[in-house]
DNA sequence: TTTTCATATGAATTATGATTCATATAGCTT
DNA sequence: AAGCTATATGAATCATAATTCATATGAAAA
């Protein structure tokens, strides 16, 4: 990756269903069909997800079968979430959220 | 920020010029013109996008008479960068980006 | 060797974020 | 006060990413 494209990584970081697989993955490696199912999303929106996150090596894939099983590279997704945790509990109460149930200061 | 709005905030890293905002103010605070004469651009595009990092605490603002001086908080960026540029040495040759200069098999 | 299951892919549409441009605000200077 | 400077803001447009849907591929089962 080069300097200025920064960007493509994060893009796939500032999408909440590539976030949800990420933290689906977390736990254990998974098929596309379990995903489907936990998450419960269109199997074609988890393929398109999955292949984004495939070309910035944020997963990895093994074929089983007729079953492709992904996995979570852990190396810099893990302590990336972790500095925003820890960022979200210093400054966020939270201005840089919409949801519903934040009782930040907008 | 609540657990689910990762997205919110990591969308101010997938932006070229925001990233590059971010570079700017790695060396030294800046007032809105400033950052306007050295990257080129836009004073409202500069606005715009200070105001949406301003929003997730990335950066903070000062005033100074009729400027405003913005400075960067790095406490949670610089080291989300270098976990990048890791990953981006291990990883990247470069599958997830776009330059033109990319060696990387697509 | 056809059918089924798991997944991927591409094109069309839709949604979302970025840009632009005109204007507003607010501090300074005179 | 009037005018200038620095910056912000909002609405309209434009660009990009996400979604949908139909279909393709390819492995295994029958």
């Amino acid at each position: 990756m080069k300097n200025n494209s920064y960007h493509i990584f994060f893009n796939n970081l500032a999408n909440p269903l590539k976030i949800e697989i990420i933290g689906s993955l977390k736990k254990t490696s998974k098929s596309v069909k379990e995903l489907v199912k936990e998450l419960n999303v269109e199997q074609s929106k988890v393929s398109h997800a999955l292949s984004a996150l495939k070309k910035c090596n944020i997963v990895n894939v093994i074929q089983d079968g007729k079953k492709r099983i992904y996995s979570l590279n852990k190396n810099t997704i893990v302590p990336m979430l972790k500095l925003i945790d820890r960022h979200s509990k210093m400054h966020c109460d939270c201005k840089c959220c919409t949801m519903k149930d934040c009782k930040g200061k907008k």
